[in-house]
DNA sequence: CGTATTATATAAGAAAGTTATATATACTAG
DNA sequence: CTAGTATATATAACTTTCTTATATAATACG
């Protein structure tokens, strides 16, 4: 994993946007997928995802549903309409902040 | 400017990347020159940009130089080789990170 | 039987922002 | 002539967000 600090703000976004690709996600699934889209580039810890979690919840933004596979708990995470509506703005916003990063940079 | 928590992690990068075309620069001018580039989608905080440029100076990545003009006292930044150094690091870092956070988004 | 992998979660601490505040000059508009 | 805007630097209090450490527990592999 390159860069630590940049993660910041965006962690967020990354979290909305890949459930709302997939019905319902649990936690060390989205670490997981993030490590295999990235190739290991980004690594998310669980100590930032879950208060990131919790927070959509707290917001509306996404309900849980707890089963068990394999004898073992098991959290899923889905976003609500409001939290889809959300993902949409938000991944939005990132790609409108990267372009002005690179009217910034480009130089 | 719509994206405020996106730039945690940005502003050193953007403080290096400006330092780093410039032989010296003060402060406004650097918040300045980020609106001006972005069209005011980007504006830097003071709060934000001074504790990271007295960072910066504490990290020996560069040097200042108080200058009187229009009887105001103005305060130069400028980078020392090894800012340079980082800044080219840093930028590439930054464009690295996009390009993973790409990989995951696309989808 | 120990280590790695899978799996969730909290707590303490650090880092990096935001917002508010203080200070001060110069220019512009009413 | 004075109130507001632009120029200019800086600190302090506070909040948010992330890192690191810790706790817990089952399964699989060797």
């Amino acid at each position: 994993m390159t860069s630590k600090e940049l993660i910041k703000g965006t962690l967020r976004v990354i979290v909305l946007k890949l459930l709302s690709e997939h019905k319902q996600m649990y936690g060390y699934e989205i670490t997981q997928l993030v490590k295999e889209r990235t190739d290991s580039e980004i690594e998310l810890t669980f100590g930032a995802l879950y208060p990131t979690l919790h927070k959509l919840e707290a917001e509306g933004l996404l309900v849980t549903k707890t089963v068990v596979v394999d004898n073992r708990a098991r959290k899923y995470y889905s976003l609500t309409s409001a939290g889809n509506k959300t993902a949409t703005g938000e991944v939005q916003s990132y790609f409108d902040f990267v372009k002005a990063m690179n009217l910034v940079l480009k130089y």
